[in-house]
DNA sequence: CGGATGTGAGTCAACCTGTCTCATGGCCGA
DNA sequence: TCGGCCATGAGACAGGTTGACTCACATCCG
């Protein structure tokens, strides 16, 4: 979970302990709500019964349910890891591919990018959320590319969001439609079949 | 829009007209909520006013919105088939990914399909729509892919979850996180790059 | 034609939402 | 340490939605 941004009390007035307390509190309930009964389960209400918190506190704190969940969203963000690369094109994509699997695997990422997605068309604030959630997943995958795009390794033709389509799309598309785990064979199969398409 | 299935009156009693009006109406009026305002829109209350209709009779007929909800999801679902296979691969591949995505494009199936992923881990009857919806979407692109297998033009290991993660994939990978329209150019890609990994 | 029955209007309690007030107790600055 | 400030929890409140129910009416079927 990452830390909640707090401006940086530089000689500023400090925040009161009470309310650091409180959206933590609140927050991770929140989250625990998200993963465990869905989306429609974050709502005023529930989320301050799971969390043992004022039904008042939450409206002063979060005055929508977009207020809250884009708070709730944001707070569950983990950084989204990568390696270091080898030079060798194939490999360095299967590694990429294996971070983001075992980030959608180890974690409630789904859910999440699923309950965002849900929302984003209707409310900007959520869609924010959603596109850096989206960037974040792409770029490292994107930074491999595009480096081999330099080289001449890959057709110079491609963009980013056509990579990660060919990409991430299969594993996505796997994982939340298929609900089944994504095994090494399926992302090399990927892999390959993205070189095969896009290799000069 | 498909005919309501009615069990086929060999002799049985047959159905009251009144409720044959109220069921056809009653869905229409549903499955014009759901494309224009969304899966949100579906309720008792929303439907009763679009279709003209009395609150008690809603609960009558579907005393869940999960039941309502159900039945306008079959009422709507169109075979997604395209037309007949020419024979050629490639271009009966993008003939039926072309009709996939006109059917992305001209609704809010994106939002459906989304919102019933959301509720599917929580619901079972949604997620036996969810699975049923997924079933439709890929049968066509199976039908062409398994046929192909047959006459050995594509790898005889592809099975259907691959195949659709390959070609759907990518296209509601672009679909729900670009959300850009999809140029013919992104199918041609798509198709190109399935068959430059699979094609035998 | 007459009984059966689906329908619409309306009522009703229960629940959820969002807002407000107020007493309480913990927090922060002096 | 102490006093003032303020976030909190509890609760009241109106407005809206949800299901369930009743009952007159109109329509359908035999």
């Amino acid at each position: 979970m990452a830390v909640s941004t707090v401006e940086h009390t530089g000689g500023m007035p400090s925040i009161d302990a009470r309310v650091v307390r409180t959206r933590a509190v609140v927050l991770e309930a929140g989250a625990r709500l998200l993963f465990t009964d869905g989306w429609h389960a974050v709502t005023h209400l529930r989320v301050a019964e799971e969390a043992g918190v004022g039904r008042a506190t939450m409206y002063r704190h979060w005055p929508t349910v977009e207020d809250l969940l884009a708070d709730v969203l944001v707070d569950c963000q983990e950084p989204w890891g990568a390696g270091e690369p080898t030079g060798d094109l194939r490999v360095d994509l299967i590694t990429e591919l294996d971070v983001f699997v075992g980030g959608l695997q180890h974690s409630k990422l789904p859910e999440i990018i699923v309950a965002a997605m849900e929302r984003a068309p209707t409310d900007p604030r959520i869609r924010a959320m959603h596109d850096s959630m989206t960037q974040i997943s792409r770029d490292p995958v994107w930074t491999v590319v595009s480096g081999a795009i330099e080289r001449g390794q890959l057709d110079s033709g491609l963009d980013e969001p056509t990579a990660a389509a060919h990409t991430l799309g299969p594993i996505l598309y796997q994982c939340l439609f298929d609900n089944a785990p994504i095994t090494p064979t399926d992302i090399e199969r990927t892999i390959d079949a993205f070189l095969a398409a896009f290799a000069t």
